[in-house]
DNA sequence: ACTATTTGGTTCGATATCGTATTAAATAAA
DNA sequence: TTTATTTAATACGATATCGAACCAAATAGT
């Protein structure tokens, strides 16, 4: 697909501006659709929330679901790749919501340790419990397989970005 | 992947349900990607616009020079996935900024057509030319190859939920 | 023709996001 | 030890997003 080619006259390698082009598109499309289905997915996923909370709302719970709470605001914060003050801002929504509790941070007296309350816990479950027949419906038109084929590449380009942010 | 196991005393067909979990596990990972992935492009894009515009701004500009311009606000929106009230917000933005004129809809007394002015050429000229170097650098670790092989995926997926959202 | 409903767009208010500047604790340097 | 730098978190302000209510034009129903 990448063609580089030389320049007769000059000598020069080059990627000819069409195929350039092609691929600047291709790249961009798959961006694009990225972007879309992130919409989609948001969209999708906020209308099933308990309480009106939202995605971010909803991440952060998750996220302390799964690898388990008393993680540090600024952990949580860089986990979900977003600035420490949105963080500060989504912690303090889902503590109002009874969500999560603050504790103080034993190794560190700046920082706080973010725990999950039983409502938090349960907020979870509900939301996962709203969450799952969307999934199921989602997979009965589109197999579990194909997620899985196009899961590895995915989390490849992560890690890139991830990384090459600098 | 997906087993469908028949319980013996009942002769129910059901999911296994740490199947079930299994799956929800893979697809609730793959919107996850999806969404940092989402994340770090916004942001790394959004750092290269000129002049402090968002990606909200350039994804109209884009569409408008892609396909081009005399579009609706509402088309827009739709072609988006936003709600048009968000549009009308962006468009009012871009207006400022002088990057589009409004001009109206000869069919329609109630609408509008965006239309480009030269500003907004001279724009999106600029921002692909700090983009495209991003995509090359890109593409120096990750073959286009890969980019092709995902988006057919990402493609269907994208119509599927487009179609399925009610 | 006349009313009812739908549709394109804006206004408004509530909340989210994020960059800059600030505070206080921790660590490094002297 | 004293000072300088880094680091965790917050405060604040500016802008973005989005739902609800609204207006006016278009279309449907009668």
């Amino acid at each position: 697909m990448v063609r580089i080619c030389r320049q007769a006259r000059t000598g020069h390698w080059n990627i000819r501006l069409s195929q350039a082009d092609e691929i600047g598109k291709l790249v961009f499309g798959f961006f694009n659709e990225v972007g879309i289905i992130n919409q989609l997915a948001t969209r999708q996923l906020e209308s099933k929330l308990p309480g009106g909370l939202l995605i971010s709302h909803f991440g952060v719970i998750n996220h302390l679901m799964r690898l388990g709470d008393g993680r540090t605001p600024l952990q949580i914060a860089t986990a979900h790749q977003v600035p420490k003050t949105t963080m500060t801002h989504t912690l303090a929504g889902l503590k109002k919501a009874g969500l999560i509790e603050f504790a103080p941070n034993p190794s560190d007296a700046r920082s706080k340790c973010v725990m999950l309350t039983e409502a938090g816990r349960a907020f979870h479950a509900q939301a996962i419990g709203a969450i799952v027949p969307e999934f199921q419906s989602l997979l009965s038109d589109i197999p579990a397989e194909e997620f899985a084929a196009a899961l590895p590449f995915l989390q490849r380009l992560r890690a890139y970005m991830d990384t090459a942010r600098d």
